[in-house]
DNA sequence: CCATTAAGGGAACTGGAGTCCTGTTATGGG
DNA sequence: CCCATAACAGGACTCCAGTTCCCTTAATGG
């Protein structure tokens, strides 16, 4: 082929590509918040981001891609977290920050969305794992300290342990569509902890 | 206005409209397992039930319209539950119980599709809970007797209990997509019971 | 049985989501 | 500073989900 330099992929991340992409994921959540995942058409997406149509089609394609680029988004942008160094008061700190966010109007709807998408698309659905473990990573070290502390056993599942404080927050959420109470929030990290001490979510393999 | 009797409604529940209404419901359960919830359109779903189109846009309307009576009908169909003696062996019974359904090819992507559904329609969703309100309360009675039993404090909200064993499970359907294991479904009632044991379930007011 | 009228069926119509084509902008290398 | 081209913008086009209109079927009451 002569001199044809095959050039592995010429991508050019530069300003604009940057800002369009900035401008369409910002776009896309707040059509998704306010109009949810059934409303959302990407003419509708690129016009309040002020793109061209052709732009977001051949870029996302889908509006299950574009929910797949924001999870990549929204997971990158870590939240701090806070360490008490007592499992019980991080975990209620972690469950309050859950509850925080499901019951602010914008994020809450969003999540609501998010999760429509997941259950609708392979793309979508691996985006919010992906985004959902990057989160619970976050806070497997408070669980960790705990070990280490002997608060709770050895050979404990420490994911298992933060998943434990989400679920009934996320379940309620599900099942009843009212908000979730701060004492409700407290209760979830509260059996996590008793459940954790009792050694319910050990690893297998462990005694 | 003369003779003008105003007939509250004259329905006609008989025959025809019935088999038409199982026989939409089963082909709308078929498609949303099949295909997911956003591939379903009314006229896919009206030729698979040997319906005509504009029957299911009538009686129905929209998409969210056909989930919300699917899960009523759903709801009626009410599953056995056993009654062991024992709150631990009872929750494990409910918790394999749900694990079965999600695991369920047909069975877990129709409820994905149905919280799909729930997530981006309110009329879905208050179908959903009345669902799930109903599949919870018939869990309720082990609780209750566990409370007479003594095997859980006075004053223990028992339907938080139920709660409390499904929902590990469904945020794992959430967070991970993978299918949800025998071991994980006997530590959800576990850490249920050790939990309410405890006495984090209670009900505000009591001691 | 027959009359009445809910309820269903068939087919043409329509609007907008998604595609395609063609021209324009601005990024990055030299 | 300039060229090559990655990436964007605009508008015409297509196709089908959802609507509308009108006719047919069959449930109900007497």
């Amino acid at each position: 082929m002569g001199s044809g330099r095959v050039q592995p992929r010429a991508l050019r991340p530069g300003g604009r590509t940057t800002r369009v992409r900035a401008q369409v994921l910002q776009a896309a959540g707040d059509v998704l918040a306010e109009q949810g995942f059934t409303h959302l058409d990407l003419a509708d997406v690129a016009r309040r981001a002020g793109v061209g149509k052709t732009t977001v089609y051949r870029r996302w394609g889908t509006v299950a891609g574009l929910v797949a680029d924001l999870l990549i988004d929204m997971a990158e942008q870590s939240l701090p977290r806070t360490e008490t160094g007592i499992l019980l008061d991080d975990l209620k700190a972690n469950a309050q920050l859950v509850r925080r966010t499901l019951a602010d109007a914008r994020q809450g709807s969003l999540f609501k969305s998010i999760i429509a998408a997941a259950m609708c698309d392979a793309r979508a659905a691996s985006a919010m794992h992906g985004f959902y473990d990057t989160r619970i990573a976050e806070w497997v070290p408070c669980v960790q300290q705990a070990i280490e502390r002997g608060e709770v056993p050895q050979g404990t599942d420490t994911h298992k342990v933060i998943r434990a404080v989400s679920a009934p927050l996320y379940y309620h959420l599900l099942v009843t569509g009212d908000s979730i109470d701060e004492t409700m929030a407290d209760q979830a990290a509260q059996a996590a902890v008793i459940a954790a001490r009792a050694g319910v979510y050990m690893r297998p393999g462990h005694s």
